[in-house]
DNA sequence: GAGCACTGC
């Protein structure tokens, strides 16, 4: 096929300023340090060593300091370094830096600490969910992710152990980074000392200089926000465009893997495909080719990665290839940002991700592919270019790269707001709807969550929290409705049990489904219970404790992530710890399944449908017609009520985790909920 | 009757 090279100058040049890897979030980290310089010979030698003291000088003079880091400047590393030789950790004042995962802020502490000659967890340091490495005492330099400082602000609202807190990463707009872009700004009116930086993407560092800058004459030197822009590390990535829209883009992938296998000299491929099926199909379909390749030509080795992938399989990805072997990377979007594979020479963009966007009208979340954004697009051609001059292949015209969005929409636009509300309004911020988010969620997510809310009973009348229901339900790290079944448990003496389904319904990919899946299913057999997946999950969970022996080894033979059983047990003990501060007694109903599925029809009763003759459902709320999803174990029964955790839209709408219940016990235990509702169900 | 992007507390 024909790729055009647009003009004569690498476009390269740009490429990929947003894209800030210093921070190296791999799964496998090698680190070279180099030559025989000294650290900090090498520190002086960044990039961003040139603006150290401008830097400096614009954290004092301004509230707020936007910093534009291309990749590999250092900013994650050095930033946090200087402010704290700088002067502002003195007096047992604290330097955060925050990140958007948790892999990167164990990294980027650890570097730090080696740094400054220092044992990590002491001067630097870093706090994660179920893992803390730092000294309340001692440590200066905190890294952390976002979610967690935004938790911190419930045990200290103004956050006033830090002087400087940084926001790496901002351009990716996660949800607890906008929570906190927001709350900070609220903040820096009480507290005028504190200083703010984001460190952000050219394409939207002016809308962070809007948000935060309070200055409305047109006297700029009254400002409190500046910007500054570092230069990078990158090599250039040329880009190359089809020249007309392809119709299969999975097809036009293989083509193009082979046409730089063939013609290009040697150098790593990395393809960004939307899915799991996409991947495993086009892996397969390079495999069945290469046996057509000439004898004499380089050997090609496809590779899957995408996040349901067993983390023995994902390792493979950065193991070594043998001597002329042509290594080649087939992912969805885990590779733009959260897995670094260096190496990569060639990149290949469909131009398509898979999104979850939540609408508020049904209730509903749905996975759909949609176009990437410009940010994304040069993210991912940017992964080329990290080891020597690269290439990146876009599946589109260079016309249809430029009416692509700029950035991707914001996670807090498009999702279920109902705990965004309850952290609101813990923190006394009673109109939610009048927050400063820099881009505001529409109103009718907000209005869904507060229904929501209201149905649990965690707001009252007037909005506010309930206490101490609604109170409880925000701290808790979990969905409201799962909260909800938790707090309740005690009325049905079985917090043991819900414990364990809701740590299980926290994680994914428990199962591990292996492409031909017939002994697949038939170990998952073995765990299933009539009752629905709920009562499997929790089969699971115990089968992992006690026969299992928590071993990886028992989860391989039975078709099952090690990783996500491992996280649920981690889970499992941190909601513990939360029940037992609110006194919620832990005792275990045995085997009486009723007990369980009537505690989970106290939270869940919204989440209810109905069997139709022809063997699809409808919801009892809005009456929407609905599938079971092949995942459930109620997919080849028959179950006329059932009610279910979430709704996901793919093909169809299709309910996952199920569990079959007695209609009764709907008007029994959500009588508020169900009284108008009667007439649609059986008498009784 | 047939399918599950990615994070995070």
């Amino acid at each position: 096929m024909a790729f055009w090279k647009p003009g004569t100058v690498a476009p390269g040049i740009s490429v990929d300023r947003e894209a800030e890897k210093e921070t190296s979030e791999s799964l496998v980290t090698f680190v070279n340090y180099g030559s025989n310089l000294s650290i900090q010979q090498q520190r002086k030698r960044l990039p961003i060593f040139k603006s150290r003291d401008q830097i400096l000088y614009l954290v004092e003079r301004y509230q707020t300091t936007i910093i534009v880091g291309q990749t590999g400047c250092g900013k994650s590393t050095q930033l946090p370094q200087y402010l704290h030789e700088a002067g502002w950790t003195a007096g047992d004042r604290v330097v955060a830096c925050t990140q958007p995962r948790r892999v990167a802020a164990i990294t980027v502490a650890d570097r730090v600490a080696s740094e400054m000659n220092v044992k990590l967890g002491e001067e630097v340091g870093y706090k994660i969910r179920f893992e803390e490495c730092y000294d309340p005492n001692l440590t200066r330099i905190k890294y952390m992710t976002d979610g967690m400082l935004f938790r911190e602000t419930f045990l200290d609202p103004l956050l006033t152990q830090y002087s400087v807190i940084m926001i790496d990463e901002a351009h990716e707009r996660s949800l607890y980074t906008d929570l906190l872009l927001g709350i900070l700004k609220k903040i820096q009116k009480k507290r005028p000392e504190l200083r703010l930086i984001i460190s952000s993407a050219t394409l939207d560092a002016e809308a962070f200089y809007e948000f935060y800058n309070t200055n409305t004459t047109n006297d700029s030197s009254k400002d409190n926000v500046s910007i500054i822009s570092l230069e990078g590390r990158m090599f250039p990535v040329d880009i190359h465009y089809l020249e007309e829209s392809c119709q299969d883009y999975v097809e036009t992938t293989i083509q193009t893997a082979f046409d730089i296998h063939v013609k290009e000299p040697p150098g790593d491929i990395l393809i960004f495909l939307t899915g799991r099926d996409e991947i495993d199909n086009t892996v397969g379909e390079i495999l069945q080719r290469a046996t057509t390749l000439p004898r004499s030509a380089m050997r090609i080795k496809p590779l899957p990665i995408y996040a349901g992938l067993p983390s023995e399989q994902q390792l493979e990805i950065f193991e070594q290839t043998p001597h002329n072997t042509r290594k080649v990377i087939v992912a969805t979007n885990i590779a733009e940002a959260s897995i670094t594979v260096e190496g990569i020479v060639y990149v290949i963009d469909c131009g398509f991700v898979k999104l979850r966007a939540y609408n508020p009208k049904t209730g509903m979340e749905s996975l759909t592919v949609v176009e990437i954004s410009k940010a994304s697009a040069q993210q991912r051609a940017g992964r080329a270019g990290r080891v020597m001059p690269g290439k990146a292949y876009r599946l589109y015209t260079e016309d249809s790269f430029y009416r692509l969005r700029d950035t991707s929409i914001p996670e807090i636009q498009r999702s279920n707001l109902a705990q965004v509300v309850l952290h609101l309004k813990a923190l006394g911020i009673d109109n939610v709807l009048r927050f400063d988010f820099m881009t505001p969620p529409p109103a009718e997510l907000m209005i869904r969550a507060l229904e929501l809310l209201y149905s649990l009973n965690a707001l009252d009348d007037y909005g506010r929290l309930t206490m101490p229901l609604g109170m409880q339900l925000a701290e808790f790290p979990v969905d409201p409705m799962l909260g909800k079944i938790l707090l309740d448990s005690y009325k049905f003496q079985c917090a043991e049990e819900m414990l364990s389904i809701a740590a299980m319904i926290s994680v994914q990919n428990v199962f591990v489904i292996p492409s031909p899946s017939t002994e697949f299913e038939d170990e998952k057999r073995k765990f299933a219970a009539e009752e629905g997946d709920h009562i499997t999950l929790l089969n699971v969970f115990n089968a992992f404790v006690t026969r299992g022996k928590k071993s990886a080894r028992w989860c391989h033979q039975h078709y099952l992530n090690f990783r996500a059983l491992s996280r649920a047990l981690s889970i499992r003990e941190h909601l513990k710890k939360y029940l037992e501060r609110f006194e919620v007694p832990i005792e275990s109903c045995g085997n009486d399944t009723v007990k369980i599925r009537k505690c989970l029809v106290s939270g869940y009763f919204a989440h209810a449908s109905k069997m139709q003759p022809d063997g699809s459902f409808r919801s009892i709320r809005d009456n929407v017609e609905l599938h079971v999803h092949p995942s459930s174990i109620l997919f080849t029964r028959n179950a006329p009520w059932v009610i279910f955790h979430e709704v996901v839209s793919t093909t169809k709408a299709f309910m996952r985790e199920l569990t079959v219940i007695d209609p009764a016990w709907l008007t029994e235990l959500a009588p508020h909920f169900y009284e108008i509702k009667k007439t649609s169900l059986p008498a009784h």
